[in-house]
DNA sequence: AGCCAGGCTACCG
DNA sequence: CGGTAGCATGGC
């Protein structure tokens, strides 16, 4: 089983994702199937960049709730973020979980996103920043900076395993490389393709795999 | 009523 | 290096 032969496999048991969800330049609609473009915007980046932190080891519907109430107090840009006070922070994101811990992740990738953000986007320097581990940092190349790196996540795992291709316990960089070794170096294949691993996660249909 | 969510850090051997 | 406790909350 090849990278694009699985990818093609999944693309016809779930069509277009349309990740990542972008609130602030999608009208509030969240997922935006067969758009790749968005952001556009140094806001929508950012939304980017929280939604990556605050998704760690959680269900997105507690990630819509906790960057809802984000914006409700006009809390949008890494500037505000870190003018903000931790408890003010930590109650808004307490649907996140996590949230003492991941008010200071906010602060740290806030920080990083004011001295970075007009450069393009290093992925060493992005691992350097507390709260930020590979997972994280790819999904902010990848949906907030529209540069090619592949994503892993648990559900990449777990389809890898399943398939035997590779055991659950397998490196990050190993599965990361061998996605971006076998694959030409698309932005919207990426981003598709990682959507795909989480719907088959999310719906645990691993078994659909197999022909 | 546990188990799991689109992980990461700190610390251990 | 690889392995694991702790971090928090809500849905099922």
């Amino acid at each position: 089983m090849t990278p694009l032969k699985l990818y093609k496999k999944l693309f016809s048991l779930y069509g277009a994702q349309g990740w990542w969800p972008v609130r602030s330049e999608h009208k509030g609609r969240g997922y935006h199937p067969n758009e790749f473009g968005l952001p556009k915007t140094r806001k929508g980046r950012f939304e980017v960049c929280m939604g990556a932190i605050l998704t760690q080891n959680t269900a997105w519907t507690q990630v819509e709730k906790a960057l809802i109430n984000l914006f409700a107090a006009k809390i949008s840009t890494p500037e505000k973020i870190l003018k903000t006070d931790d408890k003010t922070i930590a109650t808004l994101i307490t649907p996140a979980g996590y949230r003492n811990q991941k008010t200071k992740y906010l602060k740290n990738i806030a920080e990083w996103f004011v001295n970075n953000s007009p450069l393009e986007p290093v992925r060493s320097d992005l691992l350097k920043v507390k709260g930020v581990g590979r997972e994280t940092a790819d999904s902010i190349l990848l949906y907030a900076f529209h540069l090619p790196t592949f994503v892993i996540d648990t559900y990449t795992k777990r389809a890898l395993a399943a398939l035997k291709i590779f055991d659950e316990k397998t490196p990050y960089e190993t599965l990361r490389s061998w996605f971006m070794e076998n694959l030409e170096l698309s932005v919207p294949l990426f981003q598709e393709y990682h959507a795909l691993f989480v719907e088959l996660g999310k719906n645990k249909e691993y078994s659909k795999l197999f022909p």
